[in-house]
DNA sequence: TAGTCGTGGAG
DNA sequence: TCTCCAAGACT
Protein backbone atom coordinates (compact mmCIF):
# COMPACT_ATOMS: atom_id res chain seq x y z
CA UNK A 1 0.00 0.00 0.00
CA UNK A 2 1.19 3.56 -1.06
CA UNK A 3 -1.18 5.98 0.59
CA UNK A 4 0.04 9.65 2.11
CA UNK A 5 1.70 8.17 4.77
CA UNK A 6 3.54 5.41 3.29
CA UNK A 7 6.42 5.22 4.87
CA UNK A 8 8.13 5.28 1.23
CA UNK A 9 6.44 8.32 0.26
CA UNK A 10 8.91 11.05 -0.48
CA UNK A 11 8.91 13.17 3.20
CA UNK A 12 6.86 16.58 2.79
CA UNK A 13 9.95 18.29 4.17
CA UNK A 14 12.04 17.13 0.84
CA UNK A 15 8.82 17.91 -1.23
CA UNK A 16 8.88 21.70 -0.35
CA UNK A 17 12.74 22.06 -0.41
CA UNK A 18 12.73 20.55 -4.07
CA UNK A 19 9.53 23.05 -4.82
CA UNK A 20 11.43 25.96 -3.42
CA UNK A 21 14.66 25.33 -5.61
CA UNK A 22 12.23 26.22 -8.66
CA UNK A 23 9.83 29.11 -7.14
CA UNK A 24 11.79 30.93 -4.96
CA UNK A 25 11.86 34.89 -5.46
CA UNK A 26 15.11 36.19 -5.98
CA UNK A 27 15.50 38.72 -3.02
CA UNK A 28 19.10 40.50 -2.34
CA UNK A 29 19.07 39.64 1.22
CA UNK A 30 19.03 35.92 0.30
CA UNK A 31 22.15 35.60 -1.92
CA UNK A 32 24.91 33.88 -0.21
CA UNK A 33 27.53 36.66 0.31
CA UNK A 34 24.87 38.75 2.68
CA UNK A 35 26.62 39.22 5.94
CA UNK A 36 24.06 38.49 8.49
CA UNK A 37 24.19 42.03 9.98
CA UNK A 38 22.29 43.06 6.66
CA UNK A 39 20.33 39.57 7.37
CA UNK A 40 18.94 40.97 10.67
CA UNK A 41 18.30 44.37 9.50
CA UNK A 42 16.40 42.70 7.09
CA UNK A 43 14.23 40.67 9.01
CA UNK A 44 13.43 43.63 11.67
CA UNK A 45 12.29 45.57 8.08
CA UNK A 46 10.12 42.50 7.56
CA UNK A 47 8.32 42.74 10.43
CA UNK A 48 4.50 43.13 9.57
CA UNK A 49 6.03 44.62 6.48
CA UNK A 50 5.55 43.61 2.58
CA UNK A 51 8.84 42.39 0.90
CA UNK A 52 8.13 45.21 -1.91
CA UNK A 53 8.37 47.98 0.35
CA UNK A 54 11.21 46.57 2.28
CA UNK A 55 13.65 45.78 -0.75
CA UNK A 56 14.83 49.60 -1.49
CA UNK A 57 14.98 51.07 1.89
CA UNK A 58 17.32 47.64 3.10
CA UNK A 59 19.30 48.45 -0.12
CA UNK A 60 20.49 52.10 1.03
CA UNK A 61 20.64 50.92 4.83
CA UNK A 62 23.18 48.10 4.06
CA UNK A 63 25.16 50.59 1.89
CA UNK A 64 25.06 53.10 4.48
CA UNK A 65 25.68 51.27 7.32
CA UNK A 66 27.86 47.91 6.75
CA UNK A 67 28.39 46.91 10.00
CA UNK A 68 26.73 47.36 13.07
CA UNK A 69 29.35 49.91 14.46
CA UNK A 70 28.11 52.07 11.74
CA UNK A 71 24.72 52.14 12.58
CA UNK A 72 25.72 52.29 16.53
CA UNK A 73 27.71 55.69 15.33
CA UNK A 74 24.68 56.94 13.96
CA UNK A 75 22.27 59.74 15.46
CA UNK A 76 18.91 58.48 16.01
CA UNK A 77 17.67 61.04 14.04
CA UNK A 78 19.12 60.23 10.98
CA UNK A 79 18.19 56.32 11.50
CA UNK A 80 14.32 57.34 12.19
CA UNK A 81 14.89 59.85 8.48
CA UNK A 82 16.18 56.65 6.88
CA UNK A 83 13.54 54.21 8.30
CA UNK A 84 10.81 56.64 6.15
CA UNK A 85 7.77 55.01 6.08
CA UNK A 86 8.14 51.64 6.58
CA UNK A 87 5.89 51.68 9.52
CA UNK A 88 6.24 50.75 13.37
CA UNK A 89 9.11 53.46 13.34
CA UNK A 90 10.33 51.98 17.08
CA UNK A 91 11.77 48.90 15.18
CA UNK A 92 14.72 51.58 13.93
CA UNK A 93 15.32 52.93 17.50
CA UNK A 94 15.39 48.97 18.52
CA UNK A 95 17.40 48.71 15.57
CA UNK A 96 20.09 51.01 16.25
CA UNK A 97 20.03 49.90 20.10
CA UNK A 98 20.53 46.34 18.48
CA UNK A 99 23.91 47.55 16.89
CA UNK A 100 25.11 49.57 20.09
CA UNK A 101 24.68 46.55 21.88
CA UNK A 102 26.46 44.40 19.15
CA UNK A 103 29.27 46.89 18.97
CA UNK A 104 29.53 46.89 22.84
CA UNK A 105 29.05 43.21 24.06
CA UNK A 106 30.20 41.34 21.03
CA UNK A 107 32.76 42.46 19.55
CA UNK A 108 30.74 44.40 16.41
CA UNK A 109 29.68 40.88 15.11
CA UNK A 110 26.08 39.58 15.45
CA UNK A 111 25.60 36.76 17.69
CA UNK A 112 24.83 33.43 16.19
CA UNK A 113 23.44 32.21 19.43
CA UNK A 114 19.85 31.83 19.37
CA UNK A 115 19.98 33.26 23.08
CA UNK A 116 22.46 35.87 22.86
CA UNK A 117 20.44 36.97 19.42
CA UNK A 118 16.94 37.23 21.65
CA UNK A 119 18.32 39.55 24.10
CA UNK A 120 19.03 42.03 21.86
CA UNK A 121 16.04 44.82 21.27
CA UNK A 122 13.46 44.26 19.12
CA UNK A 123 14.85 40.59 18.13
CA UNK A 124 12.43 38.06 19.35
CA UNK A 125 11.55 34.37 19.07
CA UNK A 126 11.23 34.66 14.72
CA UNK A 127 13.71 37.37 14.31
CA UNK A 128 16.33 35.68 16.42
CA UNK A 129 16.35 31.82 14.54
CA UNK A 130 15.52 33.55 11.33
CA UNK A 131 19.14 35.15 11.50
CA UNK A 132 20.87 32.03 13.21
CA UNK A 133 19.23 30.53 10.35
CA UNK A 134 19.28 33.00 7.18
CA UNK A 135 22.73 34.34 8.61
CA UNK A 136 24.71 31.79 10.10
CA UNK A 137 23.23 28.94 7.64
CA UNK A 138 22.51 27.32 11.40
CA UNK A 139 19.59 24.45 11.91
CA UNK A 140 17.09 26.18 13.38
CA UNK A 141 13.16 25.98 13.48
CA UNK A 142 11.42 29.16 12.19
CA UNK A 143 8.29 30.19 12.73
CA UNK A 144 6.66 33.12 11.30
CA UNK A 145 2.63 33.56 10.19
CA UNK A 146 3.51 32.21 7.09
CA UNK A 147 4.97 28.92 8.53
CA UNK A 148 2.45 29.02 11.26
CA UNK A 149 -0.44 28.63 8.82
CA UNK A 150 1.44 26.10 6.82
CA UNK A 151 1.55 23.79 9.41
CA UNK A 152 -2.02 24.52 10.58
CA UNK A 153 -3.25 23.16 6.83
CA UNK A 154 -0.91 20.85 6.08
CA UNK A 155 -0.41 19.42 9.50
CA UNK A 156 -3.35 20.24 11.40
CA UNK A 157 -6.18 20.22 9.31
CA UNK A 158 -7.46 23.98 9.90
CA UNK A 159 -8.09 26.53 7.62
CA UNK A 160 -6.26 29.11 9.72
CA UNK A 161 -3.69 29.52 12.15
CA UNK A 162 -4.41 30.13 15.91
CA UNK A 163 -2.25 32.27 17.96
CA UNK A 164 1.39 31.96 17.77
CA UNK A 165 1.98 28.59 20.46
CA UNK A 166 5.57 27.27 21.77
CA UNK A 167 4.78 24.02 20.42
CA UNK A 168 4.76 25.49 16.93
CA UNK A 169 8.54 25.15 16.87
CA UNK A 170 8.58 21.43 17.35
CA UNK A 171 6.10 21.33 14.89
CA UNK A 172 7.61 22.70 11.89
CA UNK A 173 10.89 21.05 13.30
CA UNK A 174 9.47 17.55 12.75
CA UNK A 175 8.74 18.13 9.23
CA UNK A 176 12.39 19.24 8.68
CA UNK A 177 14.43 17.25 6.49
CA UNK A 178 17.69 14.99 8.10
CA UNK A 179 19.89 16.56 6.38
CA UNK A 180 21.40 20.13 8.06
CA UNK A 181 22.00 21.58 4.89
CA UNK A 182 18.24 20.90 3.13
CA UNK A 183 16.82 21.50 7.05
CA UNK A 184 18.55 25.23 6.53
CA UNK A 185 16.59 25.95 2.97
CA UNK A 186 13.52 24.13 4.52
CA UNK A 187 13.28 26.69 6.92
CA UNK A 188 13.23 29.44 4.13
CA UNK A 189 10.93 27.45 1.79
CA UNK A 190 8.42 27.00 4.22
CA UNK A 191 7.93 30.51 4.64
CA UNK A 192 8.20 30.90 0.38
CA UNK A 193 4.97 28.54 0.35
CA UNK A 194 3.07 30.70 2.88
CA UNK A 195 3.95 33.24 1.06
CA UNK A 196 3.16 32.52 -2.79
CA UNK A 197 1.07 29.65 -2.38
CA UNK A 198 -0.13 28.71 0.81
CA UNK A 199 -2.02 32.57 1.53
CA UNK A 200 -4.18 34.08 3.73
CA UNK A 201 -6.85 34.89 1.34
CA UNK A 202 -7.65 31.83 -1.45
CA UNK A 203 -4.45 29.37 -1.28
CA UNK A 204 -3.52 28.65 -4.96
CA UNK A 205 -3.36 24.58 -3.98
CA UNK A 206 -3.14 24.13 -8.05
CA UNK A 207 0.77 25.49 -7.31
CA UNK A 208 1.27 23.78 -4.32
CA UNK A 209 3.95 20.60 -4.17
CA UNK A 210 2.33 18.92 -1.10
CA UNK A 211 -1.51 19.41 -2.16
CA UNK A 212 -1.72 15.61 -1.97
CA UNK A 213 -0.64 15.45 1.56
CA UNK A 214 -2.54 18.14 3.14
CA UNK A 215 -4.63 17.17 5.83
CA UNK A 216 -6.53 20.44 5.52
CA UNK A 217 -7.58 19.43 1.80
CA UNK A 218 -8.26 15.58 2.86
CA UNK A 219 -10.58 16.62 5.21
CA UNK A 220 -12.44 18.58 2.45
CA UNK A 221 -11.27 22.00 3.12
CA UNK A 222 -13.12 23.23 6.07
CA UNK A 223 -14.15 26.62 6.70
CA UNK A 224 -12.48 28.28 9.90
CA UNK A 225 -14.35 27.53 12.89
CA UNK A 226 -13.08 29.20 15.45
CA UNK A 227 -13.19 32.15 16.31
CA UNK A 228 -12.46 35.14 13.68
CA UNK A 229 -9.77 37.58 14.10
CA UNK A 230 -10.02 40.95 14.52
CA UNK A 231 -8.61 43.64 12.29
CA UNK A 232 -7.10 46.42 13.44
CA UNK A 233 -8.70 49.62 13.00
CA UNK A 234 -6.12 52.03 11.52
CA UNK A 235 -8.12 55.58 10.93
CA UNK A 236 -8.59 57.83 13.48
CA UNK A 237 -6.75 55.95 16.19
CA UNK A 238 -3.48 57.16 17.94
CA UNK A 239 -1.33 55.15 15.70
CA UNK A 240 -2.56 57.91 12.45
CA UNK A 241 -2.21 60.93 14.56
CA UNK A 242 1.78 59.11 15.98
CA UNK A 243 2.69 58.83 12.64
CA UNK A 244 1.18 62.18 11.20
CA UNK A 245 3.10 64.27 13.83
CA UNK A 246 6.42 62.18 13.22
CA UNK A 247 5.60 63.02 9.40
CA UNK A 248 6.04 66.74 10.29
CA UNK A 249 9.32 65.94 12.20
CA UNK A 250 11.09 63.64 9.61
CA UNK A 251 10.57 66.43 7.23
CA UNK A 252 11.72 69.40 9.96
CA UNK A 253 15.17 70.06 9.39
CA UNK A 254 15.13 72.46 12.74
CA UNK A 255 12.92 71.64 15.84
CA UNK A 256 9.48 72.98 15.59
CA UNK A 257 7.16 74.63 18.47
CA UNK A 258 3.44 72.78 18.87
CA UNK A 259 1.85 75.06 16.85
CA UNK A 260 3.69 73.28 13.78
CA UNK A 261 2.38 70.56 14.94
CA UNK A 262 -1.27 71.36 14.42
CA UNK A 263 -1.38 70.23 10.90
CA UNK A 264 -1.08 67.00 11.82
CA UNK A 265 -3.97 66.64 13.54
CA UNK A 266 -7.18 68.33 15.04
CA UNK A 267 -7.78 67.30 17.87
CA UNK A 268 -5.91 68.64 20.40
CA UNK A 269 -6.73 65.98 23.19
CA UNK A 270 -5.23 63.29 20.88
CA UNK A 271 -2.53 65.00 19.39
CA UNK A 272 -1.20 66.01 22.68
CA UNK A 273 -1.49 62.65 24.22
CA UNK A 274 0.71 60.87 21.03
CA UNK A 275 3.22 64.04 21.23
CA UNK A 276 4.13 62.56 24.29
CA UNK A 277 4.10 59.15 24.17
CA UNK A 278 6.12 59.67 21.36
CA UNK A 279 8.62 61.27 23.69
CA UNK A 280 8.06 57.80 26.19
CA UNK A 281 9.11 55.87 23.17
CA UNK A 282 11.87 57.90 22.57
CA UNK A 283 11.55 58.72 19.12
CA UNK A 284 11.00 62.74 19.65
CA UNK A 285 12.97 64.98 21.58
CA UNK A 286 11.77 67.96 23.50
CA UNK A 287 14.96 71.21 23.38
CA UNK A 288 15.34 73.06 25.99
CA UNK A 289 13.59 75.89 24.47
CA UNK A 290 10.25 73.64 24.61
CA UNK A 291 10.51 72.82 20.78
CA UNK A 292 10.17 69.45 19.24
CA UNK A 293 12.96 67.09 17.34
CA UNK A 294 13.64 63.90 16.23
CA UNK A 295 16.04 62.31 18.83
CA UNK A 296 19.53 63.78 18.34
C1' DT B 1 -2.87 37.27 26.90
C1' DA B 2 -4.85 40.72 24.58
C1' DG B 3 -3.84 45.33 23.13
C1' DT B 4 -0.71 48.40 20.95
C1' DC B 5 2.44 49.91 17.58
C1' DG B 6 2.37 52.36 10.80
C1' DT B 7 1.67 52.05 6.21
C1' DG B 8 -0.18 51.18 1.82
C1' DG B 9 -1.26 47.61 -1.81
C1' DA B 10 -4.63 44.15 -3.20
C1' DG B 11 -9.12 42.14 -3.77
C1' DT C 1 -15.24 52.08 -0.67
C1' DC C 2 -13.88 49.09 2.67
C1' DT C 3 -11.80 45.11 4.56
C1' DC C 4 -7.92 42.41 4.95
C1' DC C 5 -3.38 41.88 5.94
C1' DA C 6 2.26 41.83 5.44
C1' DA C 7 9.09 37.60 7.45
C1' DG C 8 6.59 40.39 15.13
C1' DA C 9 7.95 42.44 19.47
C1' DC C 10 6.74 44.09 23.66
C1' DT C 11 3.97 44.93 27.69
Amino acid sequence: MTGPSSPTATPVGELIVDWYASAARDLPWRTPEVAPWAVLVSEVMLQQTPVARVEPVWRVWTARWPTPADLAAEPAAEVIRAWGKLGYPRRALRLREAAIAITERHGGVVPSDVAELEALPGVGTYTARAVACFGYGRRQPVVDTNVRRVVARLVHGRAEAGNARAADLADIAALAPEDDERAVRFSVAVMELGALVCVAGTPRCGACPVRDRCAWRLAGAPPHDGPPRRVQKFAGTDRQVRGRLLDVLRAAREPVDAAALEPAWDDAVQRSRCLYSLLTDGLVEQTEDGLFTLPG
